[in-house]
DNA sequence: CTGTTAGCGCGTTCAA
DNA sequence: TTGAACGCGCTAACAG
């Protein structure tokens, strides 16, 4: 079998607990029986049993991430910096896809890994807001990315002011009818519908009339949807001058399909995405985007996840990432009159 | 504290032992005795603790994936193909990021997360061939996309065969001077040695003769690097007629590059790329590129490595993936005039 | 500075 | 078909 503490134990001559002290780099022990101790560790292979330490200390050391898919980049990268931040403070990252379903999103809430992981990082996208109440579990939890309530703590993005933000450089641009692409109609809080009220705002307030045939609906947030929808768009005949994808894949498939129709980017319409995910980098013409602040989303998260870990028993926090608007080429020029379809 | 097994059975009247079987779903108990358990568990929502299960049974139910970055579209949906393929077979995925550095690949096989997992899916990228004794290690390990030696099961692409079949496709459309994106110099079994041996093979056998500056080193196989190896070979003035990218986000950074330099795609140069990840569907124009067989090797690799957890000693396995050459627009024609830069 | 003891919560003997 | 006792490997008390 495994080697265990017991025969580093007697290798070394000392107890167990010396064993453990070493192990754990207790400050107090004698460098000559640490030295014995290592020296038994090593010439055994032994290596501490990660398992019975959990059960014993009633913590696994685990966080769960709870994300729709790892295939969108987004969530890939957010992956990639909820790891970063986790590994940064000694935790390890546990990910389970949900699909964006919502079955499947409630299960997460529920499954065999929460008992595995000291708590959960949970980026809903197809949760109605009526079940919020399921969100009040008996273990620490985070949310991701929405504007969910409950007594819960959150780490989101500004979607509201960020895609206000987006709408009003394109109208700053000289846009005049922006296309909204990625709609939920009916959905009342998630990412979807704030950015959509975000959009509807930055309208309001320039005094850009509002034109509902510009809304075009995107059930998943991919580039597929995004390309589907502009070529709903254009074949619609509805003239339009500027488009707010409202995410980077849907903004990229929408850029896709104008270049393929003959569209002109930014010169004939110009297009703002949402997530400054790296591909935003190197589309043709460059994706002007938001950042919406990833990294601090992630760490930030981490941090209150392990705080109530901890034990914090403060009332719960909303954390609103900063974001910032990323102009480069598909922006950069606004058209003045507009186009028809 | 948490509910305990001891609780449940004290509330339903029976021995630990009765709630243990039916939490396991023993098939031997009475059918009454079934239901006043049940009917505990659900009263004081008794969940198994996974932990003592684990110390108790010697094992985890999880299995760790070690790749280079999340970020990487290949990967993720590499991911996201392991963890279905995990998923459908009753364990879960640890995942665990190595930056693609020596290092940290060397620190995966060694990192306190293997006492946590009952095996690992390795994907190195730095690694030495001349490491591969390092490989052998005492517990259940699957080697993934790579050819390495050493006495380990391993599930590859067929790297050197698809490689071959994208340069001969790139032949076949007419070309005659194709450049090679991404080589790595001086590496003896990477993926990017191999997709190279591919390379020269179509050459030579086709009678294409080879001109080693159309060899453009690319260190990380990023769009960035793509799109500045790109840059690199059109500033050279060598011509050529097509492109190699030896992966899709190389072959998707000099896509970028070549559109912006004003080369038409495919009318002045075809371009093939080499893993068919999402992106490759909705470039301009869409990326023509090799199929390895992604759900294939996720799937299989998961196999073998349950095998080996299940106490497999059978000798090590090579399972290669099959491949397929995806033709789309960037290939679609040749060129029959080499172009100068 | 180091040793002894007593569980963490479960599954697995072995009886009954 | 069910119960009682033991121990998986480790750490937290406490003692010395």
């Amino acid at each position: 079998m495994a080697v265990t503490m017991h025969d580093v134990a007697r290798r070394a001559g000392v107890s167990i607990k010396t064993v453990s002290n070493v192990v754990n780099a207790y400050p107090h022990i004698r460098p000559e029986t640490r030295r014995r101790v290592q020296e038994a560790i090593d010439d055994l292979g032994y290596r501490l049993n990660t398992t019975a330490r959990n059960l014993r200390q009633g913590r696994t050391g685990m966080i769960g991430l709870a994300l729709p898919e790892l295939s969108l980049p987004y969530f890939a990268e957010l992956a990639d910096s909820v790891m970063r931040a986790a590994e940064a403070r000694g935790v390890v990252v546990l990910i389970e896809q949900t699909g964006a379903q919502r079955e499947r999103e409630l299960q997460a809430l529920d499954s065999a890994q929460r008992r595995l992981t000291d708590g959960l990082l949970f980026s809903p996208l197809a949760l109605e807001p009526e079940e919020t109440e399921k969100l009040e579990v008996d273990y620490p939890m985070v949310l991701l990315g929405e504007r969910m309530f409950g007594p819960v703590d959150h780490v989101t993005m500004a979607n509201v002011e960020a895609s206000r933000a987006a709408t009003l450089h394109l109208i700053e641009r000289g846009c005049r009818r922006i296309a909204a692409i990625g709609a939920h109609p009916g959905e009342t809080m998630g990412s979807a519908r704030l950015r959509y009220d975000g959009y509807r705002k930055a309208l309001a307030e320039a005094g850009v009339p509002f034109d509902p045939r510009l809304v075009v609906e995107a059930g998943l947030w991919h580039r597929a949807t995004g390309a589907e929808a502009m070529s709903t768009l254009l074949d619609s005949g509805v003239p339009f001058d500027g488009v707010f994808g409202m995410n980077d894949a849907l903004a990229l498939g929408a850029l896709h399909v104008l270049h393929a129709r003959g569209v002109s980017v930014p010169h004939d319409v110009a297009v703002m995405g949402f997530d400054d995910v790296d591909d935003a980098r190197y589309s043709e013409p460059l994706l002007s985007t938001i950042d919406p602040g990833r990294e601090q989303i992630a760490q930030t998260a981490v941090d209150l996840l392990l705080d109530r870990i901890g034990g914090s028993t403060v009332e719960p926090r909303r954390v609103v990432a900063e974001f910032q608007v990323v102009a480069r080429e598909s922006s950069m020029l606004g058209r003045l009159v507009p186009q028809g379809g």
